[in-house]
DNA sequence: AGCACGCCGACT
DNA sequence: GTCGGCGTGCTC
């Protein structure tokens, strides 16, 4: 039983409430105290936001089965109403004479959680202000704690006591089969096991049962396990030396047994997930286990085959994963038989037992940031993880957010960089095309004469075009010419963005759908006018322009099917569309070696967005795309169209410049 | 967060 | 008179 490291002096008064402080002032006379000493106090916390946990007392009963990480059932609130909570802390101490209610049972035979972990939530509550026991019911998965996949069996076998009696008893034809069969089995048989082999029913087992013949034993048991199929082995590869400094920077955090987080800058194409899967390998061989934190979106399967060709177990955390398949995957990592788990997010909180190594992969993406409570970054709850375990993390981007390039200039981290592409690739180079006084532009259309020429030439040498542009549907603003007014939300206050294949106005924020208003809301002027080019749009144009080539738009209009995103880049990567269009989902990560062109159909739309962050996501953007071509000894290049080719972003990305822009 | 308690307006 | 609106404060 796990008590002890509950002690009252290590309880943080900041997180008392005034009226708990006063319990400490308010006098305790020593016959209090002696009361207090000999009974047991569980601290628990509950999904709900208060600032503490409460304390009630372990009823004698309870004593050898409470452990910190269990949930409990407690009455609580004025009703006394039954309410679940994590029991967090177990010790003898008095913090008050106040009377405390009595825990009512304890709903776990094991912790759900090891005393780390707990520390960790503690930490989350504190710092994203919400309950820990909050924290703790979004860390636990729903299929761990109603154990789902595994079930209560019970099976028979002849009770010890009536062992020597048997033979000397006169029993019925059918229970004395049963007695027979059980006695001829070696171990416990099941109640359908037994009635097929003694051939009855039901009747003559519940019969032993009650003479105290036979006893019943009660098991939890797995009821499948989920085995992935087998994966082709791929060796390591050969390092360059970007790759071999940024390995043993890495190494060397972990030999030194302290927390230390190193950035890996590394450009699109230097090699940083072979860098993850060779640090992995060396912790493996210390017998300790790596969490790899990835971008949702890059949660593919061909992500998912890249490590299982690498290691023997990975297990892989998404949000496809069944009740069932979840705990079997928690169970099977908490046991340490898992080296490796890749994961988004919540991966963070994989019970690993000896943890040696946290990557974050793509450290600047947004979805490493929960937007329901608790609120945490996944990279903040990461370095914290990392700190208490005293191991090092690793955050790789092309393109770190400028705090995290913050941290490594103030020394608090660890900055290695990878400049050069694996292979000698040189990048992409990048061309900045000035729209503002190209005519075809002028006429309202999307691409300019450099970028369709471009594209032109691209597609003559049987190369891929990838397409880039941040908006979807057809037109993104619906309005009036007489007033000036766009149409806009009526609860979001959002412009309607026009999608013409579903002949409706849609708010993009909330997807409230109107038909387009004939007249201007305002001034009752007849016929808004659309303007402006999203992607269906632009698929248009392009069609138009390129009637002899296939394109493929990709957008989350266009891939609602759940699959239709890997099926449309499998048809891309087998070349059988040679033009890609489409929104964010086609920037991060896809490998085509066969694009020689990317172009980048209007930069100025996510600069102008009202965020501060507008200019680093421009950078960023920009040096992502990149990243999308010269895979291959074909080379390849960028094209970026923009009403704005001073603005110091667009020029730091086209010139690979992360340091200037920072 | 939930839930009880309490203090005010519209109904039989 | 009382049913119920939601504003306030408490939950070991």
């Amino acid at each position: 039983m796990q008590t002890g490291f509950w002690q009252p002096a290590s309880i943080d008064v900041s997180r008392m409430s005034s009226q708990q402080q006063h319990l400490f002032e308010r006098d305790v006379t020593p016959w209090d105290e002696a009361a207090d000493s000999d009974r047991l106090i569980a601290e628990v916390v509950f999904n709900r936001p208060l600032p503490t946990p409460w304390s009630y007392v372990v009823p004698d009963d309870l004593r050898d089965l409470i452990q910190p990480g269990q949930r409990v059932r407690v009455p609580f609130g004025r009703g006394n109403r039954m309410t679940v909570g994590y029991c967090v802390a177990v010790g003898s101490c008095g913090t008050s004479s106040r009377s405390l209610k009595s825990i009512d049972s304890v709903l776990d035979r094991e912790p759900l959680l090891p005393p780390m972990m707990l520390e960790l939530t503690r930490w989350i509550a504190d710092e994203y202000l919400c309950g820990w026991g909050q924290v703790l019911e979004s860390v636990v998965p729903a299929g761990v704690k109603k154990k789902s996949g595994t079930r209560i069996i019970t099976r028979f076998r002849v009770a010890d006591l009536a062992v020597d009696q048997l033979d000397s008893i006169c029993l019925p034809p059918k229970q004395r089969a049963v007695v027979n069969a059980l006695l001829d089995s070696e171990r416990p048989l099941a109640i359908d096991e037994l009635t097929d082999t003694a051939d009855c029913g039901t009747g003559p087992v519940q019969a032993l049962r009650k003479k105290g013949l036979i006893q019943a034993l009660r098991e939890r048991e797995v009821q499948f396990e989920v085995e992935p199929g087998p994966a082709d082995r791929t060796a390591d590869m050969e390092l360059n030396v970007h790759q071999q400094r940024a390995l043993s920077s890495i190494l060397s955090v972990l030999r030194s047994g302290q927390h230390r987080t190193i950035l890996l800058h590394g450009v699109t194409g230097s090699g940083k997930t072979e860098v993850y899967i060779q640090a992995i390998r060396a912790i493996v061989g210390y017998g300790r286990q790596a969490i790899v934190l990835v971008p949702e979106i890059s949660l593919t399967p061909q992500t998912i085959r890249r490590f299982r060709s690498r290691f023997d177990a990975v297990a892989v955390l998404h949000s496809h994963l069944s009740d069932s398949e979840r705990h079997w995957h928690w169970q099977r990592i908490a046991s340490g038989a898992v080296p490796v788990i890749v994961g988004a997010r919540s991966a963070v909180f994989a019970p690993v037992p000896h943890l040696g190594l946290i990557i974050i992969d793509e450290e600047h993406e947004t979805s490493f940031k929960q937007d329901s409570v608790p609120r945490y970054h996944a990279r903040e709850v990461a370095r914290q993880r990392a700190k208490m375990e005293r191991i090092p993390l690793v955050l790789g981007s092309a393109t770190p957010t400028l705090e995290s390039w913050l941290r490594t200039q103030k020394n608090q981290d660890t900055l290695v960089t990878m400049p050069v592409r694996v292979a000698g690739l040189p990048l992409p180079p990048v061309v900045i095309v000035d729209t503002r006084n190209d005519p075809r532009i002028q006429q309202g259309l999307a691409l300019g004469r450099a970028l369709r020429s471009g594209m032109q030439s691209a597609l003559r040498h049987k190369g891929q075009v990838i397409l880039f542009l941040n908006l979807r549907g057809f037109s993104p603003t619906v309005w009036c010419r007489a007033c000036g007014d766009g149409v806009k939300c009526p609860s979001c206050d959002i412009t309607l963005t026009w999608h013409r294949d579903r002949a409706a106005a849609v708010c993009h924020y909330c997807d409230f759908e109107m038909p387009p208003p004939r007249q201007c809301p305002h001034c009752a002027t007849p016929g808004v006018r659309y303007f402006g080019t999203g992607t269906q749009k632009l698929e248009h144009e392009v069609r138009a322009a390129f009637p002899e080539h296939r394109l493929l738009r990709m957008d989350s209009d266009s891939m609602r099917k759940p699959g239709s995103h890997d099926e449309a880049l499998e048809l891309f990567r087998r070349g059988e569309v040679d033009i890609l269009l489409g929104t964010q989902m086609i920037a991060k990560g896809l490998d085509f070696p066969n694009v020689t062109l990317v172009g980048v159909v209007d930069a100025d739309t996510i600069l102008h967005q009202p965020d501060v962050r507008s200019t680093e996501r421009t950078f960023q953007l920009i040096a992502q795309v990149s990243g999308r071509t010269g895979r291959s000894e074909r080379g390849g290049r960028v094209l970026v169209q923009t009403a704005c080719p001073t603005e110091p972003a667009i020029g730091f990305a086209a010139r690979h410049d992360f340091k200037g822009f920072s």
